[in-house]
RNA sequence: GCGCGAUUAGCUCAGUUGGUAGAGCAACUCAUUUACACUGAGAAGGUCGGGGGUUCAAGUCCCUCAUCGCGCACCA
C-alpha cells in the first residue's frame, strides 16, 4: 500500500481536528442507543456507565479549567465506551442565576443603563438571548475537546421541563417541611441588592478603626458606630463580676447618639467577658449573632440601614447619608461632641464577609426568604459518605464533606434576582401582618401574586443529575440513574456536590445517591503556579493552546502529572512536548505504513515473544490506573512505552530484519498503541486508524473494542 | 481559632498495600540526509523540610516542630 501524502510532513492537528470530530458525531455511538443497535452482542446486556457533567456557566468561554473537566471525563468515558459499556455523557450549560447577571449588569453599566427600574420581564429577555447566544459558544469549545458527549441530551437549566421539575421538588420539599419562609439575617449585598448564601460570601481582612463609647457607666466597643442607633440592650455575662449588681431586664437611661436613652440589661453566655470590657449593645437587624441573642429574649429588632446601604429615619438628622462612610464619621462626631467617645484605636484589624463577586461589605438584613432544612436531609448525605455509598477518589475530600454534612446551616433559596428560575410561591398581603402564601405552580385565582424572587442557582443545579435524565420515573432515569462518576472542580466540593447528593437522595425517597465516584480535580494555575484570572493577564485560552500545539497536545498536557485533587501549572512548554509526542505517534504510524500493508496480517495467538508480552502488560496496567481514576499514572505509562519502548527498542531491533513476521507483528502492535492513545489522543489516532485498520474492522476507534 | 494539603534532582511533579529513589523539562557530552531534528545514544544530578518513634526494613506508618498554600468560622 502507497503511503498517503500526508504522513511525509509532521501531523497537522488543524487539518483533522475538525473532520474527525464530525464523523464520531454522525456515526451517533456518542449516543449509547445507537452502540447497542450497532453491536448488539457487546453492548445489549452491558452495564450503563453514566456520568453528567457540570454544566459550565453559559455566559463566557471556557477556560483551562474546563478543558481539563471535560478532557479526564472523556478520557474516562472512552476508555468504558471500548470496553462495551453503554456510556452516556451529557452535556449541559447552566443559567448560573447570579453569575450570569453580574455579568450582565457590567454589560449594562458599560452601556450607561441600570437593571434597576428596568422591566423585569425585557430584563429576562435580554440576559435570556445574551445567553443562548454564549451558550452556543460554549458548547462549540467543549466539542473542539473532542468530548464524545451525547448532544441529542443536551440540557439547560432553563429548559421548560427543567424548571418545572426544579419547581416540582421546592412544592415537594414544602409540603414534607423541608422548606419554611421565615424572617432571619441574611447577607445582604447592597450593590447587587440581593441575598447571597453563605457559600456567596468571602472573607476579607481590613483594617478599621475600633471605638469605644461610654453607655452610662458601661464601655461598649465597635466597629461598626452607624449601627448604633436603635441600640438600647446592654449585653454582659451573667458570671461576669463587675456587673453583678445588675439583673436580667434592670433598666436604666444614658446619654446616647440622639439624646437621653433607655437601656435594658440582658444576661447571656455567648459574650466573651475578656474581650474588652465585656459588654455590648445589640444591633439584630444588621448582625447574625445579635439577631440570635434578640430572639433568645424576645427584644426588638429596628432596621437602621435601608437595603442601599443608607441611613434610615431613625437616624434623624443623619438620614439617608451612605452608612459606612459618611455615616459612621458624622456618628462618631457627634458622640465625641457629647464626650461619650472614649478611645480610637485605628489600626483594628479583623476579617469582614464582602460579595464574593463586588467584595461590598456584606450588610446583614432581616428579610423574609425561603429556606431549606438542613439538618434531616444532610444526616442522609452523610450516611450515604459513611457508609460508603459514595466514594472519594482522594480521601481528603471525604473528611471535608462529612464535616460539612455534620454541621448543616439551613440554606437561604432566595435571591432578589430577575435571572433565574421563579420560585412557586403565591402571595397576598405580601410583607404586612396579614401575609398568607400558596405554594403551587398556578395562581390560586384572585389577588395573589407570585413571589419575584428566583432560586439561588445551586438550588437546581443541585438537582442536575436527576434533572438531565428526566426527573424520577423517565425512562432515562430508569436507565442511567444512579450514575457512575461525578468529576468536577475541587472547588465544587461544598457549592454543587453535597447538593446534588442530598437532592438526589431525597428524590429517589433517600434509596439511591446520584452518583458513585466522586473525583474532584484541582485547579489550573499558569507557569508559575498562581491562578489565572483576567486581572493578572495570567489566563491561557485552552482554545488558544489547541489552535498552537492541536487538541491531542493540550488534552495530554492536562492529563499527564495531573494526580486527582491537586493544582497544577499549565505551561505552553509542557503543551510543546505533548505536540512531539503526538508527532512521534505520526512517525511511528509513518514508519509502520510505509513497511507493511493489510497483507500482514497477524494472529498475536501463534506467536510469543517479549515484545507482545510487554505491550499486554503495558496496556492492563493502562486499564487498571484509568479503572481507578489514575490518569496520571496511565498516560505516563503510555508515553513511555509509546516512545521508550516500542520506537526505541522495537522498531530500531526489528527495521534491520523486517521479515513478513515482524511487519506483522509492527502492524498488530500498532493498531494496539492506537487503541490505548485513544482515549488519550482521540484525533489523531481516528486519523491514523483510518489508514491502518482493515476492512473487517469497526470504522472508527471510538467503538473499537479495548 | 478549626480543618485540609504540600515540603523528593536546577524547575514541574510521580512514587499503588513499608522492601535498593523515578519521569518530564532544563543543563552537559557525543551522533547527523535517520520512520521521526517535533531525532538518537550516553553521562551527571537527591543525607526524600528538621527532630523523635514503631519496624528486620520508613520517602511511605505514628508523634512533634518549621515553612508555604488552600478552605471554613469568627468578638461586639
Amino acid at each position: 500500500m502507497a503511503l498517503p501524502e500526508k504522513y511525509k510532513s509532521p501531523y497537522d492537528a488543524s487539518l483533522v481536528e475538525e473532520s474527525i470530530y464530525k464523523k464520531e458525531t454522525e456515526s451517533g455511538f456518542f449516543t449509547p442507543e445507537n452502540l447497542v443497535k450497532a453491536y448488539p452482542s457487546r453492548y445489549e446486556k452491558s452495564e450503563a456507565w453514566t456520568t453528567i457533567t457540570p454544566p459550565p456557566n453559559a455566559n463566557g468561554h471556557l477556560h483551562a479549567g474546563h478543558a481539563l473537566d471535560v478532557t479526564l471525563k472523556d478520557v474516562i468515558g472512552r476508555f468504558h465506551r471500548m470496553n462495551n459499556k453503554r456510556v452516556l455523557m451529557i452535556p449541559g450549560s447552566d443559567h448560573a442565576g447570579f453569575e450570569t447577571q453580574v455579568v450582565y449588569e457590567k454589560k449594562l453599566e458599560k452601556e450607561g443603563r441600570s437593571r434597576f427600574g428596568m422591566d423585569r420581564d425585557l430584563l429576562y429577555k435580554e440576559i435570556y438571548d445574551f445567553t443562548i447566544a454564549n451558550k452556543d459558544t460554549v458548547a462549540g469549545e467543549v466539542k473542539r475537546i473532542g468530548a464524545s458527549y451525547d448532544w441529542s441530551r443536551d440540557t439547560f437549566t432553563l429548559d421548560a421541563k427543567v424548571v418545572t421539575g426544579v419547581q416540582d421538588t421546592f412544592i415537594k420539599m414544602y409540603n414534607d417541611g423541608l422548606i419554611y419562609r421565615s424572617k432571619r439575617d441574611v447577607n445582604w449585598c447592597s450593590k447587587h441588592q440581593t441575598s447571597l448564601s453563605d457559600l456567596e460570601t468571602t472573607n476579607k481582612e481590613m483594617t478599621d478603626t475600633f471605638y469605644t463609647f461610654k453607655i452610662g457607666e458601661f464601655l461598649i466597643g465597635t466597629s461598626r458606630p452607624e449601627t448604633k442607633f436603635g441600640d438600647k440592650y446592654i449585653v454582659v455575662h451573667p458570671e461576669d463580676a463587675r456587673y453583678s449588681k445588675y439583673t436580667q431586664g434592670d433598666t436604666f437611661e444614658a446619654e446616647w447618639i440622639l439624646g437621653p436613652t433607655k437601656f435594658t440589661i440582658i444576661k447571656d453566655e455567648s459574650i466573651d467577658m475578656e474581650f474588652g470590657t465585656g459588654a455590648m449593645t445589640i444591633t439584630p437587624w444588621h448582625s447574625g449573632i445579635d439577631f440570635q441573642i434578640a430572639k433568645k429574649y424576645n427584644l426588638d429588632m429596628v432596621q437602621v440601614i435601608d437595603e442601599n446601604g443608607k441611613l434610615m429615619d431613625i437616624a434623624g438628622e443623619l438620614k439617608g447619608l451612605r452608612a459606612i462612610t459618611e455615616g459612621r464619621k458624622r456618628t462618631v462626631e457627634i458622640l465625641e461632641q457629647k464626650g461619650l467617645l472614649v478611645e480610637k484605636n485605628e489600626k483594628y484589624t479583623h476579617v469582614v464577609p464582602v460579595c464574593y463577586k463586588c467584595e461590598t461589605p456584606i450588610e446583614p438584613q432581616l428579610k423574609d426568604q425561603w429556606f431549606v432544612k438542613m439538618a434531616p436531609l444532610a444526616e442522609k448525605a452523610l450516611e450515604a459518605s459513611t457508609k460508603g455509598e459514595i466514594d472519594f477518589v482522594t480521601d481528603q475530600f471525604r473528611k471535608t464533606y462529612e464535616y460539612w454534612m455534620s454541621n448543616p446551616i439551613d440554606w437561604n433559596i432566595s435571591r432578589q434576582i430577575v435571572w433565574g428560575i421563579r420560585i412557586p410561591a403565591w402571595f397576598k398581603n405580601k410583607g404586612t401582618d396579614t401575609e398568607e402564601y400558596y405554594i403551587g405552580h398556578d395562581n390560586p385565582g384572585g389577588e395573589w401574586i407570585q413571589d419575584i424572587d428566583t432560586f439561588d442557582t445551586w438550588f437546581s443545579s443541585g438537582q442536575w443529575p436527576v434533572a438531565t435524565l428526566g426527573f424520577v420515573g423517565a425512562d432515562d432515569f430508569k436507565t442511567y440513574y444512579p450514575t457512575q462518576l461525578m468529576e468536577t472542580g475541587r472547588d465544587l466540593i461544598f457549592k454543587w456536590v453535597p447538593r446534588m447528593v442530598i437532592f438526589g437522595l431525597y428524590l429517589t425517597d433517600y434509596k439511591q445517591v446520584p452518583f458513585k465516584d466522586i473525583y474532584l480535580h484541582g485547579m489550573v494555575l499558569d507557569p508559575k503556579g498562581q491562578k489565572m484570572s483576567k486581572s493578572k493577564g495570567n489566563v491561557m485560552s485552552p482554545i488558544e493552546l489547541a489552535d498552537e500545539f492541536g487538541m491531542d497536545a493540550l488534552r495530554m498536557a492536562l492529563v499527564v502529572g495531573t494526580t486527582p485533587g491537586s493544582d497544577q501549572s499549565m505551561s505552553k512548554d509542557k503543551v510543546r512536548a505533548y505536540k512531539k509526542f503526538v508527532n512521534k505517534l505520526w512517525n511511528i504510524s509513518r514508519f509502520v505504513l510505509e513497511n507493511t500493508d493489510n497483507e500482514n496480517e497477524w494472529d498475536k495467538s501463534i506467536i510469543d515473544n517479549e515484545y507482545i508480552n510487554k505491550l499486554e502488560n503495558v496496556k492492563m496496567n493502562i486499564g487498571l490506573y484509568i479503572e481507578k481514576y489514575q490518569l496520571h499514572l496511565a498516560s505516563e505509562e503510555l508515553y513511555h512505552y509509546v516512545w521508550h519502548e516500542f520506537a526505541d527498542v522495537v522498531i530500531e531491533d526489528v527495521k534491520k530484519d523486517l521479515t513478513d513476521a515482524n511487519k506483522a507483528m509492527l502492524r498488530y502492535m500498532l493498531k494496539e498503541i492506537l487503541t490505548m492513545a485513544h482515549p488519550f489522543m482521540p484525533f489523531v489516532t481516528e486519523e491514523i486508524w483510518s489508514d491502518v485498520r482493515n476492512d473487517g474492522e469497526v470504522e472508527l476507534l471510538l467503538v473499537k473494542e479495548w
